[in-house]
DNA sequence: GGTGCTACAATACTTCAGAG
DNA sequence: CTCTGAAGTATTGTAGCACC
């Protein structure tokens, strides 16, 4: 394994912390007896590997590294690294955005383009969650989005249909918005009277459910606000 | 049994504020 | 400058229900 080119981050401006993981992580990767090709190198690993590193400066030397295309972020079980040890070549720029959104836009341009015809069924579900290698629960949070733009519909038992081609003014293909982690955190949604993020409403005592259901209710179901905080969890009035 | 969908707890990662 | 803790996000596996 060789590193032929001069990484970014030499010329950088880093904090002495920043700049000594970074190093000792850089000189690793060239040491293929280190780092193996592939090697997943888990956060809390590296405070435990060089026991002077805060979580903190793992996170902006990892970011680093992922901008020089020393490190990818592999959407699964979590977020974690994995070091290309053969070719270092900079990781895809799908994964800059949500798995789930990566699963929607991929799906969106099939239908678009005519891969999935239209008014007739995708294929099932679990069939595609086993394609992208995610979740269900991930697919259809990925899939939501689609059914609000008229993409896909449901017919009368359920499947999920290419509906139409690109609605008027619809999203062109590769031109998914960059979504950052942050985006939906000052979010604010407006009930009785009050306009709140999601997670001070999930804290306020009109609220019947749990964080999670109540951002999966507003965000990917389109519930009501006052509805999504109302309804008790374990019901099925979501689906109708 | 196959399929679609909802809900939830758990885990891992990210970012920020504040303290030393 | 560095570290810690809290808050928040992303994703997972699984359970359960409905329909055919």
């Amino acid at each position: 394994m060789t590193v032929e080119r001069l990484p970014n981050f030499l010329l950088r401006g880093l904090t002495p912390l920043e700049h000594r993981l970074v190093m000792a992580l850089y000189e690793e990767l060239r040491n293929e007896a280190k780092i193996a090709p592939g090697h997943i190198i888990s956060y809390p690993g590296l405070p435990l590997r060089f026991r002077w590193a805060s979580h903190y400066g793992v996170s902006s030397a990892m970011w680093l590294l992922k901008d020089d295309g020393l490190a990818e972020t592999v959407p699964r079980l979590g977020t974690r690294f994995v070091i290309e040890g053969q070719t270092w070549e900079v990781p895809r720029s799908d994964l800059c955005i949500p798995l789930r959104a990566y699963v929607g836009r991929v799906i969106r341009e099939r239908i678009i383009d005519g891969t999935y015809p239209a008014h007739e069924k995708i294929p099932p579900a679990r069939l595609l969650a086993d394609e992208f290698g995610v979740s269900l629960a991930t697919l259809h949070s990925g899939i939501m989005p689609l059914f609000r733009e008229g993409l896909l519909k449901r017919d009368a038992h359920g499947h999920s249909i290419a509906h139409t081609q690109a609605p008027t003014g619809g999203v062109q293909p590769g031109c998914a918005p960059h979504i950052t982690r942050r985006g939906e955190l000052t979010t604010e949604y407006a009930a009785w009277g009050q306009s709140k993020t999601l997670t001070q409403w999930s804290r306020d005592p009109r609220c019947l459910v749990t964080y999670a259901c109540l951002k999966s209710r507003v965000l990917y179901q389109n519930w009501p606000l006052k509805r999504a905080l109302s309804t008790p969890a374990r019901t099925r009035a979501g689906a109708g």
